[in-house]
DNA sequence: CAGTGAGCGAGCTTCCGCTTGACTT
């Protein structure tokens, strides 16, 4: 008989925790939650209460034998799951499962692993506390009931398979409500004036003072009249204002600012942080990776403290706690850092190595000084024009915690970087180095990447840390948003320059529009986005899930009895529900284009069955519609009658080669010619499947076949030995075999190869 | 891997939030 056993949510928790209790003592984890809603059906009964329906998962079942196995042999059990409302629902479960006794169970929380807080835990123990369980329970039956009524209306009235949820359609609408925004965005231009003066005469580049005048030009023919009056003005400095600052470290790392800096800094997708994260906790190097509490425990504190004043000096160290911003945040865990601040590298791959440094860096930087600096401002006046043009300027004093760590921001092109003002006074006359008008673009709001979705989430108090990265999978899987890059378009931007009394024009050409790694929505995704907005608007409002969120600590207060607030919720939707169904039409998104300009036929994109598609002609009066599907980055809200007839023109003839005509294409992977059955692809950039001409297109399947020639090295008929990107390897059944060291691939024979091939089965299998 | 786009019907899909392995390649 074991005298105390210690339930806790995580196996690695658990391991840290026995290291501190003696050794009556026992933990074991529960890995999260152990019972959830049915899955086959709703899982709830409405009509009875909305009486939940429980079941052990499939994969939880061995953990849960385990768990009973171990409360069997145990006189006390401490029900230690996080301290928050998932936690507490945990609790209660395992008393349900385990058939403990609710009276008896003692239900403790630490605040932080350390050996002052577990043992305080185990002194203070409470009762399992119902009413966080039943605020648990609605959340968790709330979102059953809009995932599971709203996504079969998807499958009806749009497409099968889809699906919806009280997260997940906000991620959606706040990505097609953006590219919206970028659609209707009308670029336009302006010509900014910037200078460089100097005192007297120029002495180098120190002397040299960067200014911006106050005013913009539309055209550029008024900026060069600017340019002309500035090459006849004096120039004089006006006001000059120093001014002392300060700048803080920000907090330490909470889940969703973890996922912002390390896709910023290191380049880490969502889910890639979240696994590197989860190895460095489990091998003990981090503390947890799911949290939304920026708080730091006393010995996290105080380690801190010691590593910096060693480091750096007593100066650079100042002890803060910084407050949780984040809404609806729960707070069971600490901020995520080092579990030993003392320890600056860690072992592992790279990637381990470089996200446990920016963990430290961050972390210890929160415990540094500000850093302190001084903003010079100067204004320079013209003698012959209002305009004024301004210099700033910015040096630090005192580094403080820059010395280690400063936090990126989302803004790619990091500009205004600051320079240093040499000393000037009020009066002082200044000559220009040169003064050049340079033709600026508005730009539209950027596309959300992962990590700033997560962010704008936070924001919202939507999504829990647990959930940020499955989420964005989710939108990902369903194809409603896709991750991709864009090469961007070339433009033109003129600039004048003048310098020694001379204007001169030049162009040049900037690249606008390029992106890397953004979240762009599909056609479905706008498609179910508008469909959702026009039937359960106050679903994917903004605000439900914190208006919903208010309702649940009124339950978990207490306040409010958590079946009256399902019900009131609940009758409203599911009419909404029940009224949608009835629509008739599924939504497809069809869009009018125009008529076709000889025929007069309408032209016309909608969702098909196999996607997006163009269609010419009706299908009424026995009419037969022709169809086309459109091409990879077209939209149905945004594809022109042009480019939509233009896809017509595939699958178009190329005419023949060695008798046989040759077919051009664009698929799913860019555009193609088939002959004889078989495909090639044409060469990325350089042929088009529109323009390609027979010669070109012969050419291409020349060079594929004598490729493939050189291809195969030798020719056993079922066994080949072939050529591959990797060098040369054998293959058979579609099975691909690695050549062993020092082999010539020219002399193999076919029993060598059989050879080989065998040795690598069984190799497999003792693996 | 790429082409399809008639219609019917059975059986399937789906949520959010807590936790990690056990599976493949």
């Amino acid at each position: 008989m074991i005298e105390n056993l210690v339930i806790v949510e995580s196996p690695a928790k658990a391991k840290t925790i026995e290291k501190f209790l003696g050794k009556d003592f026992r933990v074991v984890s529960s890995f999260g939650h152990i019972r959830d809603l049915s899955k086959k059906n709703l899982g709830i009964d409405i009509k009875n209460d909305f009486n939940p329906d429980y079941e052990i998962p499939k994969e939880k079942a061995k953990v849960v034998r385990e768990l009973r196995k171990a409360a069997s042999e145990s006189k006390n059990i401490w029900i230690a799951s996080d301290e928050d409302r998932e936690g507490e629902a945990i609790a209660w479960h395992l008393v349900s499962v385990l058939k403990l006794d609710l009276e008896k169970t003692r239900r403790i929380v630490f605040h932080e692993i350390t050996r002052e807080a577990i043992t305080d835990a185990i002194q203070n123990p409470r009762k399992v506390d119902l009413n966080l369980v039943n605020s648990q329970q609605a959340r968790r039956i709330l979102d059953r009931l809009v995932g599971f009524e709203i996504s079969p209306v998807l499958w009806k009235k749009v497409q099968p398979s889809l699906s919806a949820g009280r997260v997940q359609s906000v991620a959606v609408r706040l990505i097609v409500e953006r590219e919206r925004e970028i659609i209707a965005f009308n670029t336009e231009s302006s010509f900014r004036i910037s200078a460089l003066f100097h005192p007297g005469r120029p002495a180098g580049d120190n002397s040299l003072i960067r200014a911006e005048a106050s005013k913009r030009f539309s055209h550029e023919k008024d900026a060069g009249e600017f340019l002309e009056l500035c090459a006849a003005s004096e120039f004089m400095v006006g006001n000059v204002s120093v001014r002392p600052g300060t700048r803080s470290p920000a907090p330490p790392f909470i889940t969703s600012t973890l996922q912002q800096e390390a896709y910023r800094k290191l380049g880490f997708s969502v889910a890639q942080t979240m696994a590197v994260a989860q190895k460095l906790y489990e091998a003990g190097k981090i503390t947890y990776m799911r949290t939304d509490s920026t708080s730091l425990s006393k010995l996290a504190l105080a380690k801190s403290r010691e590593v910096i004043i060693s480091s750096f000096g007593e100066k650079y160290s100042k002890t803060r706690q910084f407050k949780t911003r984040s809404r609806g945040a729960q707070e069971a865990h600490e901020a995520i850092r080092p579990a030993y601040p003392d320890v600056t590298t860690v072992t592992g791959n790279q990637n381990e190595k470089k996200l446990y440094e920016l963990i430290w860096k961050r972390t210890i930087a929160s415990q540094m000084s500000d850093a302190e600096t001084e903003k010079t401002t100067i204004s320079i006046d013209m003698s012959n024009s209002p305009v004024i043009f301004t210099a700033t300027g910015e040096v630090i004093k005192f580094d403080g915690f820059l010395k280690v760590y400063t936090e990126s921001t989302d803004h790619e092109n990091g500009e205004d970087d600051k320079l240093i003002i040499p000393p000037v006074k009020k009066g002082m006359i200044l000559l220009y180095d040169s003064i050049s008008a340079t033709q600026k673009y508005t730009v539209p709001p950027p596309r959300y990447t992962e990590a700033s979705l997560v962010k704008k989430l936070e924001e919202l108090g939507i999504g829990r840390p647990s959930t940020y990265a499955p989420t964005i999978s989710t939108i990902q899987n369903r194809g409603y948003v896709m991750r991709e890059d864009r090469a961007g378009e070339k433009r033109p931007v003129r600039v004048l320059t003048l310098a020694a009394g001379k204007i001169t024009s030049t162009s040049k050409t900037e690249l606008a529009g390029k992106e890397k790694s953004k979240l762009f929505p599909q056609d479905i995704g706008m498609i179910v986005n508008d469909f959702l907005m026009e039937n359960f608007s106050d679903i994917v409002d903004y605000h439900f899930t914190a208006e919903v969120e208010e309702q649940f600590d009124e339950i978990a207060m207490g306040k409010l009895k958590w079946t009256g607030m399902l019900k009131k919720f609940y009758d409203p939707f599911h009419s909404k529900v029940e009224k949608t169904l009835e629509i008739k039409d599924r939504k497809t998104g069809v869009r009018l284009l125009g008529n076709h300009p000889e025929t007069g036929e309408p032209v016309s994109v909608k969702m098909g069955r196999f996607g997006p598609v163009a269609q010419i002609g009706d299908a009424g009066d026995g009419g037969k519609p022709r169809f086309a599907s459109l091409t990879r980055n077209q939209l149905i809200e945004t594809i022109t009658l042009e480019e939509a007839l233009n896809l017509f023109r595939l699958p178009r003839s190329l005419g023949e080669y060695e008798g046989d005509e040759m077919v051009a294409g664009i698929g799913k992977f860019g555009p193609w010619i088939r002959y004889r059955d078989k495909f090639y692809s044409m060469k990325k950039g350089v042929d088009d499947p529109y323009t390609v001409t027979t010669e070109r297109a012969a050419e291409i399947i020349k060079d594929k076949e004598e490729n493939d020639r050189k291809k195969v090295i030798r020719d056993f008929g079922d066994i080949k030995v072939l050529n591959g990107r990797f060098g040369p390897y054998i293959t058979r059944d579609k099975q691909n075999y690695r050549m062993p060291k020092g082999t010539d691939p020219e002399k193999l024979t076919k029993e060598d190869t059989i050879n080989i091939i065998s040795k690598t089965e069984t190799s497999k299998k003792s693996t």
